[in-house]
DNA sequence: GTCTATATGTAGATAGAC
DNA sequence: GTCTATCTACATATAGAC
């Protein structure tokens, strides 16, 4: 898998509202349909379907079936990082920076468009959660998501002046880890409690941040 | 998607030594090929081929695609369940139970065998990776997963006695998420650290289990 | 149980008219 | 940009000889 495809190309002219249109249903799409059933799973033909769209015309967008799910994971990808960022200079700004609020900045901007932000950010968790079960999506994992994750193990460092950043590294992973659980696996949840759970709401948010904190701690006074 | 496969069928006779040790470089062909590409991206003529069997005899011993799939998860999910419940009733007797001793005996059976029992146990974590990523193999994971999990909640809800059980497996999921992170995504940690990271070792496990162990108690201890 | 050969469907991709 | 039609390849599955 080469590391070199290109995203975005010079175009001549802007494109006409219904191009954006159709172009935008295509990306929903193939974000649904990688969703379910993974890349391999997921066919053009699917995707053209559910966009309402013809085949060919999904190709003419996508340039083919790898960039059009490069471009699936980066179109959130870049919206999500851009809101963390954004979070998180504005709890800087304010001071007394601490492990939970740092979290709260990461976590924040996913669940609550989970929540409020209809089914297709739900769908975008499963697809993440296919690119980290993969292999051959490494570089498309690390291009969308490393440079927003070393900023904050960067910051989080800063709370612990003595820790290995490594050990900082493996509490986020595990952290984030936990994130795609909590959105892909509450179904889990339900079944191992014989109960049902409550939708996803302020009190799964605290949860997570409260496990994801307290477990980072541990490693990193560990250390 | 049918629930109701079944795994093992009545035989009319036992099988020859040569039959078994076929069935068995099938099993680990598939068990290799599905991890590395999940179920829709593997095929039987590469299983096939790193068999160094024949297509049709695949099928033969496999019972179709999907059934195969089924068989190699179900195998080592089979033989892990036995360790992890053995080591469970080891630790009971001996009393004095705590979170990260019952951890322990959970991590313990699976992390031991990634390190010393060769690379097939890593490449079925990365098996297990792709059966929680995809909603398709729910029954599965519920079939060959859950009781041994429900198990260990049981016992879990045991030192907590005012916690509710959906607490209880909250944390419990989370830190199963944790450990498939652990066995899956190592190259992550090293990249968020800028530094090369040790081998899967002690340290690794005991991480883990100190992070799980911390998450689990704050989150039983909010509810 | 094992192998060869083949049937049948469907995938991704593209050519060319509009 | 959009649509129709088609090319080519390879997937799963099975039939039947040994």
């Amino acid at each position: 898998m080469s590391g070199d495809i290109i995203i975005e190309k010079q175009r001549q002219r802007a494109p006409s509202q219904r191009a954006l249109q159709t172009r935008a249903r295509i990306l929903d799409a193939a974000e649904q349909v990688f969703a379910d059933r993974g890349y391999d799973g997921a066919t053009i033909r699917d995707i053209a379907a559910l966009a309402k769209a013809q085949v060919g015309l999904v190709h003419h967008h996508g340039g083919g079936k790898a960039e059009l799910f490069h471009k699936t994971v980066a179109r959130r990808a870049d919206e999500l990082s851009a809101l963390r960022l954004q979070a998180l200079a504005a709890e800087q700004a304010k001071g007394h920076v601490t492990l939970e609020r740092l979290l709260r900045c990461f976590f924040g901007p996913y669940l609550d468009r989970a929540r409020s932000g209809g089914p297709q950010w739900l769908a975008y968790a499963r697809l993440v959660a296919h690119v980290s079960a993969d292999p051959r999506w490494r570089d498309i994992a690390a291009q969308c998501f490393d440079p927003t994750a070393g900023q904050f193990i960067t910051v989080i460092s800063g709370l612990y002046p003595n820790a290995p950043r490594s050990a900082v590294a493996t509490g986020f992973v595990f952290s984030v880890s936990s994130m795609l659980a909590l959105l892909t696996s509450q179904w889990r949840v339900e079944a191992l409690s014989d109960q049902a759970h409550d939708s996803l709401g302020d009190r799964q948010l605290d949860q997570l941040i409260g496990f994801c904190a307290a477990g980072s701690d541990a490693i990193i006074r560990g250390a």
